[in-house]
DNA sequence: GTTTTCACG
DNA sequence: ACGTACGTGAAAACC
């Protein structure tokens, strides 16, 4: 009989440590420990297919083991709470499963497995565990499977008698003899002083044990050194065996049947996993499933054809009915029905028809997923068939309910809020059947968050206008780009042999790891910064070393360059469409703030700091007859933070004049607006992003190149006169930790399980992240409002021009020229009005040929 | 797939 | 003692 034994505690301590925490979307319970355990547990089984399964797990002694060495274990850091809180929930989902725990108080895991393999008889013991330790039991009918996670990913490594010979040189029995001579720290166990893993296992190789080696001391050939060592901890080395020596009598059965899984309870495995939110693994344990309301309609799933008559049929029944569940991808409809799903493709007669009747309808209320693509594909198909009334879309509730959960696909949202389980076969048709549940439940919660406003007025009208900007694209012009990237590539080539001479040989520049060593190691240069895998060699430091090495400047110059030419010529050129456009994707549930991110390509960072980046610019361009108009919000942050934190004295600033930095730095300074200078004005911007970002001195210091105590000095003088910003600070984080979550203005929410860590560094991230959301948040919200208007009032008012694009805190739009002007008022009203806060938002507007031109 | 770097707000 | 500002995406190297 095949047993698989676990050390329960050692295999949920590298799960937790070897995966970044994972929590629950309200932040309320860690789950990674488990997580990971179940993976190596999954792994084991798939690699031993056991006949029986034991876990064993520590249970705290009321009493010291071994007294006559009180102090062992007594100095093993206590698990940190994040973990502690999974053991239990790990235990019961266990059993659940159909497996023995097995605990025995005062007993260690180590020695109930011990016992278990000691008890193999005929039959055969796996042992996994991560600890070392249990090396020590291998026989010829016990196997250890060291298990750990890289990367997130399980694994294990098999130990029997050949690999241990092959990596320690002794067979399993000798390993506590080693042990016993080199000690453990993590263990408490003393060992020899002075004698480490390579002394002890060249002893224990070569003389068998420890009792070979005292009762031969003085004979053996020893270096006088060690022979000294081991005279003077003779007593030691005896203790530390003792110490060492998994036991082998812990009160368990040994019959191994005794273990052999009984039926889990899938009911109760599904349910604890749906607390937490691992609907991935309730598939992958593949539990025979207690109750599957989804059976039921897997045979009335119909997906006949529709001829035109029944559409209208269809149609008529979706009138009555005044509301309409769908999934829609690529063309093809599937409807929610009494009866399961009902599919409409394009190959139906009278699809078109449908289309046109069904989507237009003002009465019908539309659920749907991913409107974005809806919107996007009619305007493609048929630019007359108008898509109006979709009152809800899967994507976008579940990202306002929580945008830090990182994928929004709809199997993922029916499985988390129908909770339902999908079988594989039609498995579209199902998430249609349970998109009414999965919106109930998701309406509860946006009502009870106070966002049903912010998904109404926002986020589901937004969907339109991004696709609309999707399709709309930004004219470039590919030959200058082209005859840029060839000029680049010139000075690249050029750039490259000096620093290769000058280096004084040939490597490859875009490897920092390379890089590092030519630098650091060939031509000795002080090395400042490191990363994990080498010396650092970003900017930061190169320009620290630029004014005494040439060469260095050369090779940031390169950088320059190579970024300019990689990502920006070749990467553009290669994603222009035929229309000679570029059709980036506005990604609407990617980032936790609320703000859009923009794909393939990015078009939010095209360069524009630096002078010869911001060429770039030149080759965006407006199409013949047109001009690009952009406007950008002037200070949005600062003005949402004067606003939120009803600051007096800011919001006084803003009013009184424009240049808010000046006016921080006549603050800070204690002085007046005239005597302010440009070193002075620059500090209290730096002082001001800093205090949006979440400030910290170190980082300011380091930012503006002061002393920490001056950084702390400016933080200081800052908060004092914009007192209303202390308090603000103070009651934010306040309530981040009571609530567990932050907001915006609109009331977008975005959870905190950072705060509660055990970990300072992860605490102080969670408390600049609150500090920092509500306000990058809210003034994401704002653009969203101006975005929508500008683009109904350019409807409304029946003009050609079209927004094309946005960069956070700024529109760009495309005119005709006749309508330049109007259209410049439009935008900056728009924006101007998009929301009425105590500090009047500004736009400031421009227009030109090109994107260069027109900022 | 992860790491490093660097472009933007 | 340690590492340090918020939010993104892409390219290239490296494993």
């Amino acid at each position: 009989m095949k047993l698989l034994a676990l050390d329960g505690n050692s295999i949920l301590n590298r799960a937790f440590y070897g995966i970044k925490l994972l929590t629950t979307k309200d932040g309320s319970k860690f789950t990674n420990g488990i997580y990971g355990f179940l993976n190596i547990l999954l792994r084991l089984r798939e690699e031993v297919s056991p006949d029986a399964v034991a876990i064993a797990f520590d249970v705290k002694a009321p009493t010291f083991r071994h007294e006559m060495y009180s102090g062992y274990k007594a100095n093993r850091k206590g698990m940190p709470p994040e973990l502690a809180q999974q053991m239990p929930v790990l235990k019961e989902l266990l059993a659940a499963m159909g497996y023995k725990i097995l605990e025995a108080p005062g007993w260690e895991a180590d020695d109930i497995l011990g016992t278990l393999a000691a008890g193999a008889g005929d039959g055969f013991c796996y042992i996994a565990t991560g600890d070392r330790d249990s090396l020590q039991l291998v026989r010829d009918n016990v196997n250890v499977l060291l298990a750990s996670t890289k990367m997130g990913r399980p694994q294990s490594v098999k130990y029997d008698r050949e690999k241990i010979k092959e990596e320690y040189l002794v067979s399993p029995e000798q390993m506590i003899d080693i042990k016993a001579l080199m000690g453990d720290a993590s263990d408490c166990i003393p060992g020899v002083a002075g004698i480490g893993q390579k002394t002890a296992q060249d002893l224990i190789s070569r003389f068998g044990s420890i009792d070979e080696i005292y009762a031969n001391l003085d004979t053996i050939d020893i270096k006088k050194g060690v022979h000294d060592k081991l005279e003077a901890d003779k007593d030691m080395a005896y203790l530390s065996r003792e110490l060492g020596t998994i036991k082998t009598d812990a009160p368990v059965e040994t019959d191994y049947a005794a273990y052999v899984p009984s039926q889990p309870d899938a009911f109760r495995v599904t349910s604890i996993l749906a607390e937490l939110e691992m609907y991935k693994m309730i598939e992958r344990l593949d539990l025979k499933a207690p109750e599957k309301p989804a059976e039921e309609k897997a045979e009335s799933i119909c997906t006949d054809c529709y001829e035109q008559e029944d559409l209208k049929l269809f149609y008529n029944l979706l009138r009555k009915a005044g509301e309409a569940y769908f999934t829609f991808d690529n063309g093809e409809f599937l409807f929610k029905t009494d009866n399961g799903a009902a599919l409409i493709s394009p190959e139906n007669g009278g699809y078109a028809a449908f289309c046109s009747d069904f989507l237009f309808d003002k009465e019908i209320k539309k659920y749907t997923y991913n409107s974005k693509q809806l919107y996007a594909f009619f305007y493609d198909y048929r630019e007359d068939i108008e898509v109006n009334n979709i009152c809800g879309d899967a994507m976008l509730s579940a990202y306002l309910i929580n945008p830090s959960s990182g994928a929004y696909d709809l199997k993922r949202i029916i499985a988390e809020y129908a909770n339902a389980e999908i079988p594989e076969e039609n498995e579209a048709a199902f998430f249609a059947a349970y998109l009414p549940l999965a919106f109930d439940k998701m309406n509860a919660l946006i009502e009870e968050h106070n966002q049903k406003r912010l998904l109404d007025e926002i986020e589901l009208p937004l969907a339109r206008v991004l696709a609309s900007m999707e399709r709309e694209g930004f004219l470039v012009d590919a030959d200058g780009i082209e005859k840029f990237g060839t000029d680049l590539q010139g000075r690249i080539s050029t750039l490259v042999e000096e620093i290769y001479a000058e280096v004084g040989c040939e490597f490859n520049l875009n490897s920092p790891k390379q890089l590092g060593e030519a630098l650091f190691v060939k031509m000795g240069l002080p090395a400042k910064k490191k990363t994990k895998s080498g010396y650092s060699t970003n900017a930061e430091v190169l320009e620290g070393l630029a004014a005494d090495y040439p060469v260095v400047a050369k090779i940031l110059e390169y950088r320059t360059l190579a970024k300019l030419k990689s990502t920006y010529c070749d990467g553009l050129l290669k994603v222009i469409g035929t229309d000679g456009r570029i059709h980036s994707s506005l990604n609407q549930t990617e980032t936790r703030t609320g703000r859009i991110s923009s794909t393939e390509p990015n078009l939010q960072n095209i360069p524009v700091r630096s002078e010869l980046g911001r060429e770039m610019r030149k080759f965006f361009k407006a199409k013949d007859g047109c001009v690009l108009i952009d406007a950008d919000y002037s200070q949005i942050e600062l003005r949402v933070l004067a606003h939120m934190a009803n600051d007096k004295n800011m919001i006084n600033a803003f009013n009184d004049g424009d240049d808010i930095h000046a006016i921080t730095a006549s603050q800070v300074f204690n002085m007046p607006l005239m005597m302010v200078t440009p070193l002075m004005r620059s500090r209290a911007k730096a002082v001001n992003f800093g205090i949006v970002y979440g400030i910290g001195a170190f980082s300011l210091a380091k930012d503006i190149g002061v002393t920490r105590a001056e950084a702390d000095s400016y933080i200081k003088g800052y908060l004092e006169h914009f007192s209303g910003v202390r308090e603000y600070m103070k009651t934010v984080v306040e309530n981040a930790k009571e609530k567990g979550y932050v907001e915006t203005v609109f009331a977008r929410r975005r959870y905190l399980p950072e705060l509660t860590s055990s970990n300072a560094m992860m605490r102080a991230f969670g408390e600049r992240v609150a500090l920092n959301m509500p306000i990058q948040g809210t003034a994401a919200d704002i653009i969203k409002i101006a975005m929508i208007r500008v683009y109904n009032s350019l409807k409304e008012q029946c003009l050609n021009a079209r927004l094309i694009m946005q960069v956070h805190d700024e529109l760009i739009v495309e005119a005709p020229e006749s309508e330049a002007k109007i259209v410049a008022g439009i935008v900056k009203k728009e924006m101007e009005n998009a929301v009425k806060m105590r500090v009047a938002m500004q736009a400031d507007v421009g227009i030109g040929k090109t994107w260069y031109e027109s900022k």
